[in-house]
RNA sequence: AGGCACGUAGCUCAGCGGGAGAGCACUUCCCUGACACGGAAGGGGUCGGCGGUUCAAUCCCGCCCGUGCCUACCA
């Protein structure tokens, strides 16, 4: 069969994939025999397309998933995708702003159909677009965070809890976002550094008349809801105001002066205004106080009715009203450049106001505490190991998570409240009538779960749990988990609670933590920045082989991976050249394709036998490292080994011995064939297009013994004794390899310096007298010509 | 404020106790029947700085400088 001259990546990517697919290599069967090894993808948010974090993620899912499943492992890839509450919603609120409509237009019911209508479309894409990338996924299990199944589990998971008494509704301080009117949980807050930010000095005058009390602010617009002024008790410039009131200036409440010693007297005048409903530390001096908590702000953060003359103002005018009103009041004193963190939306960049709100809370402290235990003792592993510290620092310090969210796209909250007597019931399917009062006027919770509650579930949910299936039992608790650091909190720790809560077992054995993808400049990729490199493009210039080769080349644990042309150039070329070494080999076998015998070791000539020993070294150092998710030493083994040794010495050396005629031509053939075979399946995992398109074609020419069925669950090699060289044969190659590069050497320096003997050329460039160097370097001189 | 990671050739990065490496870029030569997406030969580095441990340090320890990231309720 005659190979083109260069490698046709598009269509060899389209023609195996769907192979694969049509034969069905990816799909699972949990009653075939072979230990398990098991990966749930980490779902994909329908909101977007590929970008190369996916990319870079599938790509080291698909190394590992490949190669286990060569390995002879009972392989299982979970695909899904994820329905990404509030990324989703927005994108969709986005959408539908084009039109000029808003949700509230359309209505919950219509609004959440035109998110399906959404999610059809881009879950769809992006699926596809994880497809081009050869990901070996089981697509016959493709999930999605809302399915019916999994919608079962999050119910049962809400209830148990709920039972447990871990779940609970509270009227507490948490983080709102006026522009998405949902609360938000801390992790979804970004906290900024604000450097020209101010602190405002205001005065209070106490209601007896004897003066002021001074307070230092950098949200002027909360005094309104101030209900206290703290001051530390050991700060004796206070001591004497403590337990008396002040009144509020521009609304005229009198409040109290209270002692508190978490307040740092070092800090502005040591005496704070207290406001509860709007800062997070004035809510605990609240509580403890027993203070009045007054909202002065509405869902959208404009002043309230709390807010005397200044309602209806949103945060910033009110601000600049109140600064004003006091500086003629006369309560102003001064101002100072302060620097200060804000709180923004994770998702729109609004600045979060803290509000004082009923919302579902779940008390994560025990199930933490597992989770810690589980990675103290190592049940679950971090690669890199580092990650862990990640993990504890933020475990040990966990606060009570506020899942409930005020969006439409989601999962809504499992309970009723009956209309006619309060009462509240957590149920997954409505129930008839109120069970305490008999009421059938029951209505559902209008609230919907942070969407990080269903993926958390993910890695047991997608396998059928609560039902007891089959797949649960074989494929879990999964192998690997491979997923980026940012959602370390959000989600990784997630599935540890829930999974050793509701399984009893960890979700994964091990995690491996890919690297962020930077542009060449070094850059987070952001569409902000416009430095957002298309995945899908570099497959199309230069062959998703390559764009997988060099991403796994990059993934160095603990390190950036920074994308450059170069890079992506010089694996194409290495896609390229293995080509042409099939297309060498192919040219050296008979013509008529039949099997080409096994030839003993002892038939082998030097070079036969040197290069199954560097194979063997290869396949040793490959399967470890991958072993070890050291993707990049792996990569880079592949490469050095087909292209260093295979092609530079083995395919030279064997050009005079695969002639007709020559007594070694047999054992040259049975070597070459044998050793692409097996390089190839070495170098399946990272391309394997090019890797099955060159192996259907020398397919023929393998010897029966080693057919499998086809590349992607053909053996992965394992290295064989009897090719080892003993000591002196290594050397004799070693001594080979170098003196044929002294000669090529030489060669050059007498191109260079035409008409000069070898001595006078070498004698200077060896120093001292060079007397023995020069000897050599004249043996050389005869035996090059 | 604390924590983590990283500073090695022009660029992007491997290596991590005893020989300084790769890819790209650069210089010279070669379109030799697998491959110019190729081949051959080269130039280029006080391995961030300063101390310490060691017979021996790019690699271990300490401090410093620089870069990036994460966490944190200082009004």
């Amino acid at each position: 069969m005659e190979l083109s001259k260069t490698f046709d990546s598009k269509a060899a990517e389209q023609r195996w994939f769907q192979l694969w697919i049509d034969r069905g290599y990816f799909t699972a069967d949990p009653d075939q025999p072979g230990e398990a090894f098991s990966i749930v993808i980490p779902p994909p948010n329908v909101t977007g397309q590929l970008h190369l974090g996916h990319a870079l993620n599938v790509t080291l899912q698909d190394i590992i998933v490949r190669m286990r499943r060569m390995q002879g492992y009972n392989t299982l890839w979970v695909p899904g995708t994820d329905h990404a509450g509030i990324a989703t919603q927005n994108a969709v609120e986005r959408d539908l702003a084009k039109e000029g409509k808003n949700r509230h237009q359309l209505g919950r019911d219509k609004f959440e159909q035109r998110v399906w209508e959404w999610r059809e479309t881009y879950g769809n894409r992006i699926l596809n677009q994880l497809r081009r990338l050869g990901a070996s996924c089981d697509w016959s299990r493709e999930r999605f965070t809302l399915d019916e199944g999994l919608s079962r589990a999050v119910n049962e998971v809400f209830i148990r809890l709920y039972k447990q008494g871990l779940i609970y509704k509270d009227r507490k301080l948490i983080n709102w976002c006026p522009r998405c009117e949902t609360a938000l949980s801390d992790l979804e807050v970004d906290h900024k550094e604000q450097r020209n930010g101010t602190l405002w000095y205001i005065k209070y005058p106490l209601v007896d008349g004897s003066g002021y009390i001074e307070v230092a602010t950098t949200r002027p617009e909360t005094m309104l809801g101030d209900t206290a002024v703290a001051v530390n008790p050991e700060d004796n410039r206070y001591r004497a105001m403590v337990g008396k009131n002040v009144r509020l200036p521009l609304i005229g409440r009198e409040i109290p002066i209270i002692a508190d010693s978490e307040v740092d007297s070092a800090f502005g005048t040591g005496a704070v205004k207290v406001t509860p409903a709007h800062d997070f530390n004035d809510f605990e001096i609240g509580r403890r106080h027993h203070l009045e908590e007054i909202s002065v702000m509405d869902t959208r953060a404009r002043m309230n009715e709390n807010a005397g003359p200044y309602a209806g103002l949103d945060r910033e005018s009110a601000r600049k009203r109140i600064l004003n009103d006091l500086k003629s009041a006369g309560l102003y004193e001064k101002e100072e450049k302060h620097t200060n963190n804000i709180g923004t939306c994770s998702r729109c960049d609004t600045i979060v106001e803290p509000m004082l709100s009923e919302q579902w809370f779940l008390n994560v402290k025990q199930m933490a505490e597992k989770a810690i235990a589980a990675v103290r003792d190592g049940r679950t592993k971090f690669f890199p190991r580092f990650w862990e510290n990640t993990f504890f620092n933020w475990m040990e310090n966990i606060h009570d998570w506020c899942f409930s969210r005020q969006l439409w796209w989601g999962h809504r909250i499992p309970a009723y409240r009956c209309q006619r007597c309060d009462h509240l019931m957590v149920t997954a399917v409505r129930p008839p009538k109120c069970e305490e009062c008999e009421g059938t006027d029951l209505k559902q919770e209008d609230d919907v779960l942070d969407t990080w509650f269903s993926s958390g579930l993910w890695p047991f949910s997608t396998l059928g749990w609560p039902a007891p299936t089959r797949d649960l039992e074989r494929y879990y608790p999964t192998s690997l988990l491979v997923t980026g650091f940012d959602i370390i909190f959000f989600w990784v720790a997630r599935m540890m609670m829930f999974g050793l809560e509701f399984t009893g077992e960890v979700p994964f054995r091990d995690i491996y933590i890919t690297p962020l993808v930077r542009d060449a400049e070094g850059k987070k990729m952001s569409k902000s920045k416009g430095n957002v490199v298309d995945p899908l493009e570099l497959m199309d210039t230069y062959g998703t082989d390559a764009l997988r080769f060099t991403l796994a080349q990059l993934a160095v644990q603990g390190r950036d991976v920074i994308l450059s042309p170069d890079r992506l150039n010089a694996s194409r070329a290495f896609a390229n050249k293995v080509w042409n070494a099939a297309r060498f080999t192919m040219g050296n076998l008979a013509d008529a394709p039949q099997p080409i015998p096994k030839v003993d070791a002892s038939q082998m000539s030097l070079a036969d036998r040197w290069i199954l020993d560097r194979l063997n070294d290869a396949i040793r150092e490959i399967t470890t490292a991958i072993d070890r998710y050291e993707f990049n030493v792996a990569a880079m083994k592949v490469y050095d080994f087909i292209w260093h040794e295979f092609c530079d010495w083995y395919i030279e050396l064997s050009k005079d011995a695969l002639k007709a005629g020559d007594p070694r031509q047999a054992a040259g053939r049975y070597v070459i064939i044998h050793g692409f075979d097996q390089m190839l399946r070495l170098l399946h995992p990272f391309m394997p297009f090019v890797s099955e398109e060159i192996w259907s074609v020398i397919r023929p020419y393998i010897d029966e013994a080693d057919l499998a069925p086809n590349l992607p669950i053909a053996k992965f090699p394992a290295p064989r004794e009897e090719h080892a060289l003993n000591h002196a044969e290594a050397l004799a190659m070693r001594h080979l390899i170098e003196a044929t590069e002294a000669v090529n050497s030489l060669r050059a320096l007498v191109e260079i310096h035409p008409g000069k003997s070898v001595n006078a050329i070498i004698r200077p460039r060896i120093g001292g007298n060079g007397d023995s160097h020069a000897g050599f370097a004249t043996d050389l001189g005869r035996f090059r010509n």
